[in-house]
RNA sequence: GGUUCCUUAGCCAAGUGGUAAGGCAAUUGACUGCAACUCAAUCACCAUCGGUUCGAUUCCGAUAGGAACCUCCA
């Protein structure tokens, strides 16, 4: 089955066609460790990771790579505020980022690599880009990329280098040849600082993620590079601009960009406190709902979070709940056995997934499993094979879109307890079923 | 100013050059001891105005409204 793209890189929809065959390297940028991440951050987490879940199903290996910014301004800010080191302020961060990821049931990156792991490579590199004459060091010491001797400057984000239109909003540092040009090395005092042949100071933030993929893949040119709309400029322009340089490729063949979430209409922002943290999120409703607002919206568009679009979300995703909960109890209840088996998802399920990740579509097909596993379970006596298959079926789609929807395993207790209810209704003691079945609602088997 | 993008029913949302998937909510009916769950049925002149076309929601242009990037940002 072929795998359709929508690639930044042309802005149009591709086929994908991996370096290797069978095999995707893919690099997704990660977040910088500096404090909390909101809701939106973990939009990149679920397309990718349900992108990757997708190559996995379809028998490609995967060569997964994220990273964590641990060396910037705003952590260095924090740590001087704490009085601590870096290092602490990003363990800590890493680590919150790190729970909310399980909570999203996202799969966990195959490498992780940290600026400061990496820092030795990035030194070698800006100084190669320095001799080729790629960037060049300005008198107050800092280092910059020189993009004039870029031509494809520009690809990815359509900024025009000459249009010069630059400084309308910022004050553009008078040292840069082009405003354009963008730091690799960034003198200073303050805060962490590295030696480096060129002087102390410490790395720009585009050069990182370049150095990263050399360094993680062993390569210089990868097959999907990922992240937010936001990052295409400039962040991943000037990564390419750097490999263009020092490689000559464009770094990934393929770049995605998700959309944003809005928060009640607005962009999340912490200045004006329209903000949710994930923590938050996860906390008050739960890993599987915030995944099934993502899902249903396909990643390049906006998604907006409201009150009333959790509640809608919630509605929707208890309906998959109960489903699964009633198909998981009927097998139970009828001699089934409920074990891990592979399930092959539905092909038209694949198919929509492979439609450039359209998740809204996926999940119609999975809404459509579920209904007419319903009406075969109004039957007067389904086959249980045939159910048994549904559930696996069904199971294979949630996994890849990666909601863990929670069913029961039926204890001997429960199956006393149903058998208990079922002889009281029949004895029309309903005082003592309706007690069973407010037992049975709440272990998720009653509704 | 430059560059992208969006506008589909009360809400969320997919999609296509031949007259609109799906879900939630709502209404009606069925099932039930009563409910819940579930099932069935009902529920859209695709922002406006032009153009291209035998035919446009779908392509092109304009208008209105909205968003993002151009500065750290998922």
């Amino acid at each position: 089955m072929d795998i359709q793209l929508f690639n930044g890189l042309h802005d149009r929809l591709e086929i994908f066609k991996p370096i290797q065959p069978g095999k995707v390297t893919m690099y997704v940028c990660g977040p910088t460790v500096y404090d909390f991440v909101h809701i939106g951050n973990l939009r990149p987490l679920v397309v990718f990771d349900v992108l990757k879940k997708l190559f996995l199903a379809l028998g490609y290996q995967v060569h997964h790579v994220s990273n964590y910014t641990d060396i910037d301004d705003r952590i260095i800010e924090k740590a001087r505020k704490e009085n601590v080191d870096e290092a602490t302020i990003a363990k800590r961060y890493i680590q919150a980022y790190q729970q909310d990821v399980a909570k999203m049931n996202a799969l966990l990156p195959d490498e992780s690599p940290t600026v400061t792991e990496h820092l030795k490579a990035m030194i070698t590199f800006i100084a190669k880009l320095i001799d080729e004459g790629f960037a060049y060091k300005t008198p107050s010491g800092d280092v910059f990329f020189r993009v004039n001797k870029i031509k494809q400057y520009g690809q990815l984000s359509h900024v025009d280098i000459h249009e010069n239109k630059m400084g309308a909003r910022v004050e553009v540092n008078p040292d840069k040849e082009n405003p354009f040009d963008f730091a690799l090395w960034k003198h200073t005092t303050q805060g962490i600082t590295f030696e480096a042949p060129f002087g102390k100071g410490r790395p720009g933030w585009h050069t990182e993620c370049v150095v990263m993929i050399k360094e993680t893949f062993k390569q210089t040119l990868i097959d999907i590079h990922g992240g937010g709309f936001d990052l295409k400029f400039p962040h991943h322009e000037n990564e390419m601009a750097q490999a263009q340089a020092a490689y000559q490729t464009p770094l990934a063949n393929y770049w995605l960009h998700n959309g944003f979430i809005n928060l009640n209409a607005e962009k999340m922002s912490k200045s004006t406190g329209n903000i949710f943290l994930a923590k938050d999120f996860l906390a008050t409703y739960s890993g599987p709902l915030l995944r099934y607002l993502l899902l249903s919206t396909h990643y390049r568009m906006p998604v907006n979070i409201s009150q009333l679009i959790i509640d809608n979300a919630q509605q929707e995703l208890k309906k998959i709940q109960t489903g699964l909960a009633q198909l998981a109890t009927f097998i139970q209840l009828n001699g089934g056995n409920i074990s891990d088996q592979q399930a092959v998802p539905p092909l038209t399920f694949l198919a929509a997934l492979a439609d450039d990740i359209n998740t809204s579509n996926a999940l119609t097909i999975l809404h459509q499993t579920f209904k007419e596993t319903h009406a075969l379970l109004r039957q007067t006596s389904p086959s249980i094979e045939v159910l048994l298959n549904r559930f696996f079926t069904i199971q294979a789609m949630l996994s890849i879109l990666g909601l863990a929807i929670e069913f029961p395993i039926l204890t001997a207790d429960d199956r006393q307890l149903y058998a208990d209810y079922v002889q009281a209704k029949s004895n029309q003691n309903f005082g003592r079923s309706d007690d069973i079945r407010k037992i049975l609602h709440k272990r998720n088997i009653l509704f």
